[in-house]
DNA sequence: CATACCCTGCGACAAAATGTCGCACACTCA
DNA sequence: TGAGTGTGCGACATTTTGTCGCAGGGTATG
């Protein structure tokens, strides 16, 4: 119901701020992303690979970007300077599960906008690309909860472990047992 | 917004890049780290507050500077902005015991050359000002434990509600004294 | 200047969650 | 068949929360 702007972006230089590059070798991820975005007005183009990345990004010159942080065994870092030579005026964004406070600085230095940890919903996705700070922040509704959040993070990393509970716990340092009861517990609502 | 690149200073104007401005409310801690770096021969500055930081930088014009996160009750954010004001060619170095990935993202916005998490030793700290560090990419292999990941969450929050406890407190459904203690705590590693 | 509100730090104590050990049992691979 | 790994779960010591409450600071407002 929102249509993405109503302020000041009139002379978009050459390049659009209604196209949004996604770069995720997940394709599930990358689409559901690039369908919650097309339902905000912008327009998508997913890439799975830095190479098809570059060429999406000479090709259609999208203002925006929104960047996994390892695609497949290359690094979303190395893609932000890339696309930035490509266009400096691009406004990129890093969006990962693994991420790091030395890959977040990095990725500001090489010019990132933001650097997003997944879960992420497409608002927040937005207001980062965007810079929507404040002045009329109508709020948006109340953040996940810290459970709901480890809940998801949980699941996340227990579908990258094949469902392993054992792995799991080791891979995110926390007791077997203990996984086992939050697991048998609430999907926590909120 | 900080251009990322930029390789060669010779001409370091008014300031020079031997003096240190060392920001941090914990005194102790400043002069051991000002012993380091006297040691490797340069020359320290020790600020225990907002205000004599400013002054300092005002009266000695540092070329470097290292700042705490949490200066009592003010920012060290803030600080990066009033020093670059000062001096647009100091640089400057956020170093933290309560780092996270949503305050090193602000650092680097505002002109932090690095974020750096205590403990930091001297040659740690002085190869990030003087930018000798090896520029790769470290993408962690594992996932943030969930730990990590619920510190990450709740300073994004809290800093969407301009670092307001109470308010981030009822955002995310959690109690205020709860909210408090993890504050407090060290956030976790990994 | 009194009053009302909201934020903050922190002590105290019971309730709930987690860390740890340990054991039984299933399954796979060489 | 033995070694290695994964799973479910009981039991119990520790820790971490949930709650109350109090005191102090800051800020509007009548």
């Amino acid at each position: 119901m929102t249509p993405p702007k109503d302020q000041f972006i009139h002379e978009q230089s050459t390049s659009s701020d209604d196209r949004i590059l996604i770069v995720d070798d997940n394709d599930v991820f990358a689409n559901v992303l690039a369908n919650s975005l097309k339902k905000r007005g912008y327009k998508t183009i997913v890439a799975n690979c830095v190479n098809s990345a570059i060429q999406f990004a000479q090709e259609e010159s999208p203002g925006l970007a929104v960047i996994d942080l390892k695609i497949d065994t290359e690094s979303g870092l190395d893609l932000l300077q890339s696309l930035k030579q490509i266009n400096p005026d691009i406004k990129m964004l890093i969006l990962t599960g693994y991420s790091s406070i030395a890959t977040a600085v990095e990725a500001i230095k090489f010019g990132a906008i933001d650097y997003l940890c997944k879960p992420a919903d497409a608002d927040e996705i937005l207001a980062a690309l965007t810079q929507q700070k404040e002045s009329s922040a109508p709020i948006a509704s109340d953040p996940p909860s810290v459970g709901r959040m480890e809940w998801e993070h949980i699941q996340k990393v227990l579908k990258e472990n094949d469902g392993n509970i054992s792995a799991t716990a080791r891979s995110l340092g926390m007791h077997r047992r203990t996984l086992q009861r939050k697991l048998q517990k609430r999907p926590v609502k909120r």
